[in-house]
DNA sequence: AAAAATATTTAGGGTAGTCTAAATTTTATC
DNA sequence: GATAAAATTTAGACTACCCTAAATATTTTT
């Protein structure tokens, strides 16, 4: 069976939306915002993913991915983050750079291809976002980190990846010195206007907004 | 200007076709012909490349590519060899398998990703099957080695590329133990029937059949 | 529980790229 | 140079994917 770009792209879509969704339906009105398209594109769409047996449609109702759906949406998820990966590593691309060229890169069919590249790179787990890398066989990592706003206590924490993946979001991180890995030392969370005051690797201090602070996935430190 | 997927089909062919043939004009049935699709459907993308500027059309009259369409082309060909010499270096692929998933690669829209991976590779002169790969400039060393079929005479001969690049000559090339760089000593060319007898790096015995003899792409040694 | 607001689908239409069948132009043959 | 053959284009239609406008279903508000 023949599965477009285009379907691709939707398949992906509901995957991401129904992960960062509270319910498990995801509706036509969210794809639509999400691709900034029309809902009548959507349910012409949807029609044609439910005829494929990709997803599972009742009208009115939102969709789910079906088994088949979501073993396609994980496949396309590990080309994406390889790919990124690849780039990072081996073209030199910065983090920020990755994932636009990832786009086209991830819809290139060959299993061969995929399972190579990964062996190539040292089978990561990891991307350059610190989103975790699905195997071969579809399984996924969950993230244990969680975003910076969450934890309230002072103490050393490390940055374990990013839940924003704008460009301008990871430019604005690279620009105050933060990367993943890095030990971010809370020393202040004022209670007012609830700024991070931080020490970044024991090096230089500096305060992170909530925007930074909810953005960030971090883990304390053992 | 937005070109899709099946427009840089079309121009490659186009390009592939024009250097081929003895003639500048492409037809539309050499067209139709290299696509098994019908002269109809051609027709109507030769006005859309032509709407494009990238090709020269007049009815009845073929096409040559513009400026810009020759442009494009070389650079789709620098993408699909510099790809191909990616999958055999990096990812061990062999040389009958580079080609298909370069065909989705050269597709990929970055120019920086492409000149990186040039990097990367070491800016490679010559792709796994001796093709020539145009520099980021659009220059191409033209190829200087000729058919083993052009020579008569006895002698030591190196080969640099082949001109048929299917899945099944590649193979058969490899079955009987030939690679690109190898010494090829002419034994022998039988004057009934052209079978060229000859020992490969001054090992191995074999006979070339014209098929082979004039498929392969081979300098005499100095 | 009716009215209003929102979400979704249906209807009809547009472009890209393909097809078949028919019309036209060019080339080959006598 | 007329006629036959081959090449090419035109006409009309189909699918994928998108749109707008109108119809319908669902949810929220009163
Ligand atoms: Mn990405
Ligand atoms: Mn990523
Ligand atoms: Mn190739
Ligand atoms: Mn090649």
């Amino acid at each position: 069976m023949i599965i477009s770009f285009t379907e691709e792209n939707y398949i992906k879509a509901i995957y991401s939306l129904a992960s960062k969704s509270a319910t498990q339906d995801v509706s036509t009105n969210e794809i639509s915002n999400y691709f900034n398209n029309k809902a009548a594109s959507v349910t012409d769409m949807l029609i044609r993913l439910a005829d494929k047996k990709l997803i599972n449609y009742q009208k009115y109702k939102g969709v789910t991915l079906s088994a088949k759906g979501q073993k396609l949406a994980i496949k396309i998820v590990r080309k994406h983050r390889l790919w990124e990966v690849f780039l990072l590593e081996k073209l030199n691309f910065k983090w920020d750079e990755v994932h636009d060229i990832a786009e086209q890169l991830e819809h290139i069919h060959s299993d061969e291809l995929i399972d190579r590249l990964d062996k190539f790179l040292g089978e990561p787990k990891f991307d350059p976002h610190g989103d975790p890398i699905p195997n071969s066989n579809g399984q996924i990592n969950s993230i244990k980190a969680k975003p910076l706003v969450t934890f309230t206590k002072k103490g050393n924490y490390i940055l374990m990846g990013v839940c924003e993946h704008s460009k301008e979001f990871l430019q604005h991180l690279t620009l105050i010195g933060l990367k993943i890995g890095d030990v971010i030392k809370v020393e202040d969370i004022n209670s007012f206007d609830n700024l991070y005051k931080v020490k970044i690797n024991n090096k230089h201090t500096l305060f992170f907004s909530s925007k930074v602070a909810s953005n960030i996935l971090v883990e304390s430190k053992k």
